[in-house]
RNA sequence: CGGGGUGUGGCGCAGUUGGCUAGCGCACUUGCAUGGGGUGCAAGGGGUCGGAAGUUCGAGUCUUCUCACCCCGACCA
């Protein structure tokens, strides 16, 4: 097979970069740091948001929409926040062009300044906890279960497609609550909601766990997340979700009457994921011949390629392809007939291959004679010849098949990779080696944490929910430990 | 913002001790053959050589300025 594209083994990220091209999820814009995400790759996106806001709404939330822009006074209100996002934001602070005096094309207008600079939204905390103060009364008005799906900005110095863009696509749920307690439940389930996303329709296994404070996003009492480990052993959070206490409320001056009467400070959630999780799907699955996508994210989950020479042989294979393709969407199968007959067969199989479509279909005179198709599956590149009364079943089985052994292979990449570390020695000698997850004892001060990170630039994934304990002594300054914590180099 | 690099048809590049019609691969168009893993042959279309100024009989090539993008670092989902 004529190969014109990166080898993962060769360079990682110039085959990931390929595949992103190649395989049309999106490319680079004129504007600096910012991608078009073409049709196929927002199809991915667009059936993530399908399946994610099912399982917010299946869990109470409703979606809603706040303004791109945030006034800049909102984001002096949380000190933490403030100094989280100032660094990144980009900054209205005029309202008209004119005409250039000097001739050439237009000019900011510089009578036209306003009053008070906009801040392109970072996330949107400040301005739904402006405008939850409004909503919010009495505990009767409590809670209040609101997502929204939106782009924002964070003007990063390097960027990488889907995995750090300037604006990017995602949803943020904010939630209100009347106690603490409640609070809690609420970003606990819905982490479980995004580790449920991960593993069971992106098939990525993730662990879940409490990020670190020097890892906690800017504004929240704790952080929760869940991290997922990419092919070339660097994790990649691929979702998260804060438990923000009273920090909002306080800054917003949001309250509320309780059932006693007292007025109390509103208690809050916020969590969100990204278009990132396309870098992550990515990452994940695919190999040194393209795209490799899980079942129920593929824009496409079969494609029927016909074979042919004559006009005539065409017409018969076309007719048969048809009646499969009809068939199998009423299944639910997302199929498509590729009839085109400006591209030959070998090269529509390299497409799809590259594309990642998780089943390929060819039928050709030869088989509509036998009854039979050929039937090959992208995860593992074997096909078949099977016959045309088995293939609805065959389908369905095989889209099922491919799912679970996507996740398989990736837990089991992930427990290969996962590894344990007693001495610092051994802490760098992973690294450098082999990557990973390390799990190591840590004294818990963000001093050793940053001196890690300065040394290896490994960080702190997350400490894990699970509860084992286990008592030991910090991989890197020998004090008592009482769990271990995991660590990776970071995306 | 610090260090390094690159700008030449849509994409990837060659050409750079100044020299005449600026070339190659892929892609594109047309025709014929081909069609069960990126098809072959033939013909054809397409370029202000990032921009500006300068040196020169002559600049893709030399000088100065400028713009853009990429890579490495600090920051980050």
């Amino acid at each position: 097979m004529a190969k014109d594209f990166s080898t993962r083994a060769e360079n990682y990220s110039k085959w990931y970069n390929d595949i992103v091209q190649r395989a049309e999820l999106a490319e680079n814009s004129a504007v600096r740091g910012c991608m078009v995400i073409k049709p196929y790759g927002y199809a991915i996106w667009e059936n993530m948001q399908a399946a994610l806001d099912k399982m917010f709404k299946d869990t109470g939330h409703s979606n809603a929409y706040f303004p791109l822009f945030i006034p800049k006074s909102f984001f002096s209100k949380e000190a933490d926040h403030v100094e989280g996002f100032a660094k990144e934001c980009a900054i209205v602070t005029h309202y008209r062009l004119k005409n250039d005096p000097e001739g050439k094309g237009v000019v900011v207008d510089e009578d036209a300044k306003l009053e008070e600079e906009l801040i392109i939204r970072p996330t949107s905390e400040t301005i739904i906890w402006d405008t939850y103060r409004n909503w919010i009364q009495s505990y009767r008005d409590l809670p209040i279960l609101v997502n929204q799906w939106a782009n924002v900005v964070r003007w990063e110095m390097r960027t990488r497609m889907f995995l750090r863009t300037a604006e990017f696509l995602w949803q943020e749920g904010h939630t209100a609550h009347a106690t603490k307690q409640e609070a809690l439940e609420e970003t606990h389930q819905m982490l479980d909601v995004y580790a449920d996303f991960a593993e069971n329709h992106m098939a990525i296994p993730v662990l879940k766990g409490i990020k670190s404070e020097n890892e906690r996003f800017a504004g929240a009492v704790e952080t929760f997340c869940i991290e997922a480990l990419m092919q070339d052993g660097k994790a990649l959070q691929a979702g998260t979700s804060h438990f923000l206490g009273q920090n909002f409320a306080k800054a917003f001056d949001v309250k509320f009457a309780s059932k006693e009467g007292k007025l109390e400070y509103v208690w809050a959630s916020s969590w969100g994921v990204s278009t990132r999780l396309v870098g992550a799907l990515i990452m994940a699955h695919s190999d040194d011949n393209g795209l490799v996508l899980p079942p129920k994210l593929a824009p496409v989950q079969t494609v029927i390629v016909p074979i042919y020479k004559t006009e005539e042989q065409r017409r018969i294979v076309s007719e048969k392809a048809v009646e499969i393709k009809n068939r199998l969407e009423k299944l639910g199968v997302r199929v498509k007939f590729d009839d085109r007959d400006t591209h030959k067969p070998g090269w529509k199989f390299n497409e799809y291959e590259f594309k990642g479509v998780p089943v390929r279909i060819a039928i050709g005179p030869r088989d509509v004679e036998n009854g039979t198709v050929e039937v090959a599956r992208r995860d593992i590149l074997k096909k078949e010849i099977i016959a045309n009364d088995q293939l609805d079943q065959t389908v369905l089985s095989l889209l099922d098949d491919i799912q679970h052994t996507l996740f398989r292979r990736a837990l089991a990449f992930r427990e290969e990779n996962t590894r344990t570390a007693d001495s610092w020695e051994e802490f760098k000698q992973i690294l450098d080696e082999k990557g990973g997850f390390i799990l190591a004892h840590w004294d818990g001060t963000a001093e050793t944490e940053q001196k890690i990170k300065d040394e290896t630039k490994a960080t702190i994934r997350c400490i894990p929910l699970d509860d084992d304990k286990e008592s030991g002594k910090c991989v890197f300054t020998g004090k008592p430990s009482e769990k271990r914590v995991v660590f990776a180099r970071a995306y």
